[in-house]
DNA sequence: AAGATTGACAACCGCAGCGCC
DNA sequence: GGGCGCTGCGGTTGTCAATCT
């Protein structure tokens, strides 16, 4: 096929930003707004490309962000967020207001990383370093979650869930033991996360704790089940556009960040 | 003091998803 | 329905400073 290239390598800039650079693009977007990041480089007099100029603005130069260093109680709940979110740090960024993912994934490899296996834990599957093979493949599989019980029964031949199970989802039985693990692991975090499957209503699956409580709502999406309600990914019938208040509120409270149930400053690690 | 090694983090690369035509 | 372009994401690499030998 052969995509374009995202730019003309032969007139760009490599390497790292000067201050003038920066200068120019903090101003562009000041005075124009964030996206169009293809042409903003020749608009903003900069030779670069956009995919660069957009690295740069979201990780070093946006004013919301937090600069310095992370507290431990960031450090903590991106520990939680990555048992139960895996490599996805741009899911993790979204719960660190003024972290990036690009500062979150480099702060993992350098600093959380160490500082699990000087606790003795697999960074990879949060277990124990000298847990037994079995168990650790286990919570190995754990980390690969599908959306198999949602969704096999109406969608066998559905190439679009078929990708989703090798990325990321959640599948009943798995579901189940992957709460289990999470308990073992954190006894004492109450993240209030309830997963169900995309839409389907009808299949008595993936059911929480808290919905065999209330009886197991099930009528969102994956997005809705992840609290990214308002987003973009949402595709459930009940968060509809203009956003009525009960829709939205229907919605599950994947990590409390509704509820507050995931005010990680009220949380306690050992 | 100088070279080697290690650590930290900024930046790049390639791919996938999505929307538009 | 399929091609194309844009954007975002995650993995990897590059670079520089600190530390070690």
């Amino acid at each position: 096929m052969g995509r374009s290239p995202c730019c003309e390598k032969a007139h760009t800039n490599k390497g790292a930003w000067t201050k003038e650079e920066d200068d120019r693009l903090i101003a562009y977007i000041r005075a124009h707004g964030e996206g169009c990041w293809r042409s903003l480089p020749k608009a903003a007099g900069l030779l670069r490309c956009g995919k660069s100029c957009r690295l740069r603005w979201i990780n070093y130069l946006r004013p919301d962000l937090k600069r310095g260093n992370f507290t431990e109680e960031e450090d903590e709940l991106i520990i939680k967020l990555h048992s139960l979110l895996g490599n996805k740090w741009s899911l993790i960024a979204g719960r660190l207001p003024g972290r990036t993912d690009n500062e979150i994934k480099n702060y993992w490899n350098t600093h959380i990383r160490r500082k699990l296996l000087n606790r003795g834990i697999d960074p990879a599957t949060h277990r124990p370093l000298n847990e037994p093979a079995t168990a650790a493949a286990t919570a190995a599989d754990v980390t690969t979650i599908s959306f198999t019980c949602a969704t096999t029964a109406a969608n066998n031949n559905n190439n679009k869930e078929e990708k989703e199970k090798k990325t990321i989802g959640f599948a009943c039985k798995e579901e189940i033991l992957h709460r289990q693990v999470q308990e073992e692991r954190c006894p004492d975090l109450n993240l209030e996360l309830r997963i169900s499957p995309p839409s389907q209503s009808n299949q008595p699956v993936s059911i929480s704790n808290q919905q065999l409580k209330t009886g197991g709502r099930s009528e969102l999406c994956f997005a809705c089940s992840l609290g990214l309600q308002n987003s973009k990914d949402c595709s459930c019938s009940i968060n509809t556009i203009g956003g009525s208040s009960s829709a939205s509120s229907t919605c599950y409270d994947f990590l409390g960040l509704k509820s507050g149930v995931l005010d990680y400053r009220s949380l306690e690690m050992k």
